[in-house]
DNA sequence: CAACAATTCGTAAACGTTTTTGGAACGATG
DNA sequence: CATCGTTCCAAAAACGTTTACGAATTGTTG
């Protein structure tokens, strides 16, 4: 809560002076402007959004207006516009609103934060692609501004979070294939430090030496996760010698299931016949032939969970939600396609 | 403007009554609160944000934190993320923020926008997917919100906006497929009014009318903008009887394609070896084989029009972008493939 | 009927900032 | 020396709302 006023006190000025110093208004001392400018920047003063916003009349903000929940106008990320859709679903019960912050691909994501933060945009934040230690966390948590992560990380500062259950993906897709006689399971991890990589990859490890199968790091794929990523990673199975290749593949990213898919078809490598293939669900996985087997979960059920254990944290709504601080798993259910035939012999 | 103030005059009541009346507080009569909630709908009364948010310190308001640009992460939209991180790199320029709004699935999007710009979320608008007739335009123009359409419409309110080139798609794309011997061109229409529907049908009507080929609307294939629309259109295709179905096909929607190619494949209609594809390029689209002949924007740059058009028509920017009131239609780049074969004899 | 509680409402302060107004200090000009 | 113009800054008003407080009215109790 450092306010103009404490920063004029500091700097034996008016609050009005700091004001003009700040928005660079004429009728300042040069020299004054920068002991004001050196000062804001130091003890890391931020306008208020709302102060600033009444007196001016200008919100400084443009809105991009967008459809939740539309999977079918093909505006908007399929995963993320269902989750926003049952946030929504939740929030429109307490006249909360739901806007997406775009950290532009030219600012420090760190950086935004706390600017968003400072400036007051609003009462709590979701964040997510948590990273396995993710200093977005305990700078939240730090300032008390109510948050949940969408994902884990070994970053724990006692706060809430809702994560896929990546253990079970593996557990239940390693206990799958290799009923079905595969040795060599070919699995997905992303390219940067995103904590589901690690999350899934243990698990993954772990099921197979259970059944005693030696892990193999060659058979840990990373790339992006969309379509491209998938499609890169069937090439670079088939770059393979053919004896190192796997013969089925876990992946957990509906989107790098469309050009896995695409990729394996043009390695000669269809899927269900020549390669088993386990993916995450999607609605626009559906028409994929052969029916693919993957892990389904309702994404808006997700954002309606994600929504209540926020809530549960937030002072003001708390007594609605008596959840505590959640931290929870969501299971997914496997649906069984015919894409992750059995080894050949 | 309507404030408080002028609801609390027009109503014999203190601002103060008004507003515990608006806010459920106990200690208002059931009566008054009644006629305050009835004048307060009557002459549409929102309280202001900014406002609200300073005497009591919350906004209201809960942030998605996302990244735009970041077509490799996998989260969020391609097209738009990719646009949004062209807008801010303008915004950030002059310290504005974008915010995506997204209105629920569950809620009106006229009311949502009125709340949007009765609160005064932000200072200016971005819609897009305009419809043939499209009041939000009016709404917005009547109320003076800067705003700015991605998107043509029939509305006209004097307005700026910014379009992809759809005639120039129809036209360059029938000139190309009817020079290579096809006769019979499918192309995809949206289920909605959206305008670009009737745009791109028109003007693709007009480029086989004027090469004496006859406007056949069985041709034009109606379905959902994204994967899975494409899948269900190549299937309709497969399920016309031979002589009746198109030998070629142009889509203006970069995420059908992925679908379109996938159901080509499985109903033995292969793209560029047994039936031409067109469509719009995208990162997605960069890996399917055969490679496909595609329309090419940037989309970043798209992004950077759309802000600079907004700007200027704001009062506060415009002296940056003296461009007056752009009406811009944006030309896309033909980048041949090899999903355009020639039509069979 | 006095005294007290409950209900309902008006008054005014407060939130943090921007902006307007005016004044002090200073130098230049007549 | 008086006048004027400039430059810099302090003081205070204003933005629209919420909320603490107190006052007025009514109902209730002894």
């Amino acid at each position: 809560m450092t306010g103009i006023r404490e920063l004029a006190q500091r700097l034996n000025l008016s609050i009005g002076t700091v004001s003009r110093a700040l928005n660079g208004k004429p009728d300042v001392n040069e020299q004054t402007r920068i002991r004001v400018l050196e000062a804001a920047n130091a003890m890391g003063y931020v306008p208020n959004q709302a102060g600033r916003a009444l007196r001016s009349g200008a919100t400084g903000v443009v809105g991009f207006m967008m459809q939740t929940g539309s999977e079918i106008t093909g505006e908007g990320d399929v995963f993320f516009m269902s989750v926003f859709d049952g946030v929504q679903a939740v929030f429109a019960r307490h006249q909360l609103d739901l806007v997406a912050l775009l950290c532009s691909s030219e600012e420090d994501p760190d950086a935004y934060m706390q600017r968003v933060v400072a400036r007051g945009f609003a009462d709590a934040l979701i964040i997510s692609a948590t990273k396995r230690q993710d200093h977005r966390i305990d700078y939240l948590a730090d300032r008390k501004i109510p948050f949940i992560a969408l994902g884990r990380s070994l970053t724990d500062a006692g706060h809430p979070w809702l994560d896929l259950d990546f253990e079970g993906m593996a557990e239940v897709g390693v206990e799958r294939l290799v009923g079905k006689g595969h040795r060599r399971i070919g699995v997905y991890a992303p390219l940067d430090d995103t904590n589901l990589g690690y999350v899934f990859i243990d698990a993954y490890r772990n099921a197979l030496e259970q059944r005693g199968i030696a892990f193999d790091p060659d058979l840990v794929f990373r790339a992006h996760p969309n379509e491209r990523g998938g499609h890169e990673i069937a090439h670079a199975i088939a770059a393979m010698p053919p004896d190192k290749r796997p013969t089925a593949f876990i992946l957990t990213n509906e989107l790098m299931t469309l050009g896995f898919y695409n990729g394996l078809n043009q390695v000669g490598l269809p899927p269900g016949r020549k390669f088993a293939v386990i993916s995450r669900d999607s609605p626009q996985t559906h028409f994929l032939v052969p029916k693919l087997t993957s892990f389904r979960l309702s994404l808006r059920d997700l954002g309606i969970s994600l929504a209540e254990a926020l809530l549960a944290t937030m002072p003001a709504y708390a007594a609605h939600y008596p959840l505590g601080v959640v931290k929870k798993i969501v299971p997914l259910e496997l649906v069984e396609g015919d894409s992750d035939m059995p080894a050949p012999r």
